[in-house]
RNA sequence: GCCGACGUAGCUCAGCCGGCAGAGCAAUCGCCUUGUAAGCGAUAGGUCAUGGGUUCGAAUCCCAUCGUCGGCUCCA
């Protein structure tokens, strides 16, 4: 009998029958999670513990508490949930899912539609495939006779799947009568399928492609056992406490009106209060590192935006307005006025790097099914700048840009991703400058040795960029940073400088922002803090709190005191019990809490009450006054960084 | 834009197999003068998203439009 030699991670190795299964392999060899392996690597390929292994490998046990043991686990949920969707519905046509972040799904084309009514009935008919502990079997064939197979089952989407794979064998697994062209690997038995849950139903387009059929698309997700599932939706239940949505409005920061239209955003007195926060210090922090603040026109005649490319290329996401037989398009973007300042003079190499900043505000049509509280709206106002170079110093700019972005996000205390954006189809400029910018942004990213991915095809129309991505409460990604390349606009707009050789050169621009729109940034923002934001961001710092109304004197003293040492204070003055007041206070989330009775009166002072409960006794106002001033300081760092 | 669900007072929601539009919180007014997360009482508040239809009669049934939510596509 043919023998194969199986090792394992730890050097482990010994010969076994050829035929051995991974699961098998890794209980002898002595593995001593074997009761936690859910799957296997033999020679880095995922098997299933039950497969036969046909040649000496390296095996590597996939267990239940990694990100992979749990793909497994998701992915034949998912097949259970497609099963059973087909047992329920026969007309339902299989396509594909996959397990995915926190769960799975699975697409189906299916002549009726399935509303989150259904689910308690599909997730029922699981539970039941669940308890009669099918085994789930795999099975290899030719590509011809699989393309014959679910030809035979009328599953016309995994055919056209199947006629796009190029290896001449495939895998299918299923369990009972059911099957799915699969690549595995799965659990052994549908009884390891413990804990899942049906979380959600929604339409999606048949290979994410638009102009494809709509098919219907369950989510769901499952755990190995009961308390993570629990923990899951609980913690899920936590998130959606911190919607922005919900917050804004609860706090009283801002609204989106049906009247005044969709996606415009209407700032309340403390919501406005907060930008004013952010968007005066990060002026500030820009002229600190040698940029310029500037403004454009809202409008611009819609010629510039041919000339700039916009109008062939962003066209349907422009307003367009006439006034006296002139066309005029309301800006999506910042960057034309910025050329049209760097165009008014003449410009040598001794100016550059020129640097132009500006709080602009766009418009932007976006789809009516996209717009998201203040993440995805329709008038933003964005951080942004055009940074205008020699080919020389763009490097330096990009590192420079990083680091400002970074030491930001830091500030506010966030976890980022970071991708990178390569040619998109639609674009304009040749290759050869796409090839050069997109190698400026790697160079930089490389410099920093930070990991990124890498989104082939996802760039700007003008140029290549590096994404940071914010993450919300449900974890969903949001872009707030951006860095483009751009050689193409200079180009059109005849952008030059005139060399240490006296002769007219071609600059390099970069288009970013920072914290991207201040919308969105708003948005993750509060989310982030659940609406708790830290003394130096919140709208109102500071609250005073009578306990009768004789105190009344005294304390509009403390709040005049308090508002001219610069202090967001606020009174409560209302013939109310102080617990009543606390309690509303606490629920508007203000830092600071003065509570003001005889006590107070008599000393001359303030008796602090923070957020997080703590009583910081009787102080005096000047203590108070330097207290709240030290934690204003905090944005120090960041105006100091450069 | 597409698929599905939803739209009742400022907020959260009940009423919806057709028959007088409701509750709690918030608001206003009064009483109480109050010490660290909800005192008591009264009052006011709604073209039931909008438009059309069915019906003796529509918040309730049907259609359209607008908007919101969950996704898809797109994106800061």
């Amino acid at each position: 009998m043919d023998e194969i030699r199986i090792s394992l991670e730890n050097g482990e190795s010994q010969s076994f029958p050829k035929g051995i299964t991974a699961g098998e392999a890794l209980e002898r060899l002595g593995f001593e999670m074997v009761g936690s392996a859910v799957a296997a690597k033999a020679n880095g390929e995922m098997v299933d513990l039950n497969r036969p292994l046909k040649e000496d490998s390296s095996v590597e046990a996939v267990i239940r508490n990694s990100k992979e043991g749990i793909e497994v686990l998701r992915h034949t949920a998912s097949h259970v949930m497609a099963q059973a969707v087909q047992r329920l519905y026969p007309a339902a046509r299989i396509t594909i899912g996959p397990a995915i972040e926190n769960g799975f799904y699975y697409d189906f084309d299916i002549p009726d539609p399935i509303s989150v009514d259904d689910l308690p009935q599909i997730e029922a008919k699981m539970q039941e495939i669940i308890q009669q502990a099918v085994p789930v079997e795999r099975q290899e064939l030719d590509r011809q006779d699989a393309i014959r197979l679910f030809s035979e089952r009328n599953e016309p989407y995994k055919v056209e799947m199947l006629e796009e794979i190029d290896e001449p064998r495939v895998s299918v697994y299923g369990q009972e009568d059911w099957l799915d062209l699969c690549r595995g690997p799965h659990l052994l038995n549908t009884a390891e399928v413990k804990s899942f849950k049906l979380t959600g139903v929604a339409g999606a387009y048949w290979r994410g492609d638009e102009r494809n059929p709509m098919l219907q698309r369950i989510y769901g997700t499952a755990f190995f056992s009961k308390k993570d599932l629990k923990r899951y939706l609980q913690l899920l239940e936590e998130a959606r406490k911190r919607d922005h949505r919900k917050l804004g409005r609860e706090l009283d920061l801002f609204s989106v009106s049906d009247e005044a239209g969709p996606g415009l955003v209407i700032y309340h007195p403390k919501g406005a209060r907060l930008r004013h926060i952010i968007e005066t210090f990060e002026k500030e922090a820009h002229l600190r590192r040698g940029y310029q603040m500037v403004m454009g026109p809202q409008l611009l005649k819609t010629e510039m935006w041919k000339k700039s490319g916009h109008f062939e290329n962003y066209r349907e996401n422009m307003y367009f307005t006439e006034v006296e037989d002139q066309s005029y398009g309301i800006k999506p973007m910042n960057c034309l006025a910025h050329m049209l300042i760097y165009k008014s003079t003449i410009r040598s190499y001794r100016d550059l790097p020129i640097r132009y900043f500006e709080m602009g505000m766009v418009h932007r049509h976006e789809k009516s099914g996209v717009l998201h509280g203040l993440t995805r709206v329709r008038q933003f106002t964005q951080d942004d700048a055009h940074l205008i170079c020699t080919p020389e110093q763009l490097n330096g700019e990009i590192n420079g840009i990083i680091d400002f972005a970074l030491d930001m996000l830091e500030l506010f205390g966030f976890e980022y991703e970071i991708e990178l954006s390569t040619q998109p189809e639609r674009r304009i400029g040749t290759d050869e400058d796409w090839e050069r910018a997109t190698n400026a942004l790697v160079k930089a990213l490389e410099d920093k040795q930070i990991s990124y991915e890498l989104c082939a095809g996802e760039g700007a129309f003008y140029g290549p960029k590096i994404d940071i991505l914010l993450k919300d409460a449900l974890s969903r990604r949001w872009q707030c940073s951006t860095i483009q390349c751009d050689f193409t606009l200079p180009e059109r707009f005849d952008l030059t400088y005139i060399g240490a050789d006296g002769e007219k050169h071609r600059p390099v621009m970069l288009h970013r922002t920072l914290l991207g729109s201040m919308e969105r940034f708003l948005g993750v923002l509060i989310e982030h803090y659940a609406g708790a934001f830290p003394t130096w961001l919140a709208p109102v710092q500071a609250i005073i709190l009578t306990v009768t109304d004789r105190h009344q004197q005294y304390a509009e003293e403390l709040y005049r005191q308090l508002l001219n040492a610069g202090i967001r204070v606020e009174k409560d003055f209302k013939n109310e019990k102080l617990g009543y007041k606390i309690r509303e206070a606490q629920l508007q989330k203000i830092p600071y809490m003065l509570v003001v009775g005889d006590r107070e009166v008599e000393a001359g002072g303030a008796s602090p009450r923070r957020r997080d409960g703590k009583d910081l006794k009787l102080m005096e106002v000047q203590e108070f006054i330097r207290l709240v001033q030290g934690e204003n300081a905090v944005t120090e760092s960041i105006l100091k960084a450069n």
